[in-house]
DNA sequence: TAGATTGTTAATCGATTAACAATC
DNA sequence: TAGATTGTTAATCGATTAACAATC
């Protein structure tokens, strides 16, 4: 009732969390708590359980958290129990190597129809996915109740086809091409950036520890 | 001389404006101001000139920024002037795409050397590069001067890999695998991590138009 | 009971935004 | 000069961390 508004940081780290919790289950371990998890996750012990008791009071006092239990209900959380369907725009190497993968994605995606605007391509075989020209993106994506898109096309591309998604229904883009996107309100978008990342890395990498010489920026 | 902290979102937003202003000296513009980067951007004009202002003062005022003189700042900050040299380990369908890209890496890295642990795809070709066993890491790494290790491991495999690439010097990582690594102090990891973006992608997807109803969490 | 650990409030820290004098 | 826009300080906002009562 209370619409206590839950911030982006915070359900970026959920995944994270569920992730190892999926370990420590793997491992047989049955309850764990703020003070390991964030020792394993690099996070302040704090910060997990005041993310955690966002959504409610997963666990016991002087016990910890009960691993499968908080498993699942993260998993409620990120709406993990129902399947989506995906579709992928651009079967470059990283759209094929995505296509490919899936298994990954399995957790609670499954890309379902595949396209791409080279119409040499048509017909093309992905991983038991026949590539379909952009003119039938609309189509497929509301015949199959598609509603996240993938893009991984070239970047001056990329607004065209967030453009195309968008008119066609979706509701979601993971957006690999390196440019800023826009899209109406209701759509949400998250970018999958490394060429952003390993930019950035570089920034850390000349000081061997730490402390910069003779740098005039600072 | 003074030591000012430039936080990490400052660095994160540097690639971002760079990528546009190369877009912009394409079209052959030479000045922009906060004003409209923020809108292409969606960033707020103020952070954007704070941000610059960080590392100098690289505009006229009433005029706005020059786009060319801009872009070499931002890539001497982000020291794509030199280029470094980058060790992959993991070719799976990921780590061939990204031999395979390249290009978008080219800004400032290079992929020079390529492992897989699995002894059987030694001297496999991708992309010109042949694939060589684990064993050589160490000796490549410091014959090669390779700086950054790009990891495209499964997850259960991939801290081993970290601690391979740490040990024999590498003082940046981009990790693909989704788990959280650990590395010593020196040494700088960056996380490229799309199943992540992929999870939280689905909690913001079930409300239509940003308000929920009867749902218990909030 | 004693020890441990949560959930939560309060304190701190940091980042974003607004406002405006300086100046092109 | 008038209009525009920076660089920067101050105000605001939000997120992280510390602290601790509640309680298992």
């Amino acid at each position: 009732m209370k619409p206590i508004k839950i911030s982006e940081a915070v359900v970026r780290r959920l995944p994270i969390y569920l992730r190892f919790l999926n370990e420590l289950s793997l491992s047989n371990i049955q309850t764990v708590s703020s003070q390991e998890l964030g020792e394993k996750l690099d996070l302040n012990p704090a910060q997990i359980r005041k993310d955690l008791a966002y959504f409610g009071e997963f666990g016991r006092k002087g016990v910890g958290y009960n691993v499968d239990y908080l498993i699942e209900k993260i998993r409620q959380i990120l709406k993990l129990d129902k399947t989506m369907n995906v579709a992928l725009v651009g079967t470059g190497n990283l759209g094929r190597a995505l296509c490919n993968y899936n298994m990954y994605i399995k957790d609670n995606m499954k890309i379902v129809a595949v396209f791409d605007a080279d119409t040499s391509k048509k017909g093309t075989l992905i991983n038991r996915l026949t590539v379909q020209p952009m003119q039938e993106l609309s189509d497929s994506v509301k015949r199959l109740d598609i509603s996240v898109g993938i893009i991984t096309v070239p970047a001056a591309e990329a607004q065209n086809v967030a453009d195309q998604f968008v008119a066609a229904g979706i509701r979601g883009i993971l957006n690999f091409a390196p440019v800023v996107l826009k899209a109406t309100p209701g759509v949400r978008i998250h970018n999958a950036d490394f060429t952003a990342e390993l930019l950035s890395l570089a920034y850390y990498m000349d000081n061997i520890n730490g402390s910069k010489e003779g740098d005039e920026t600072q």
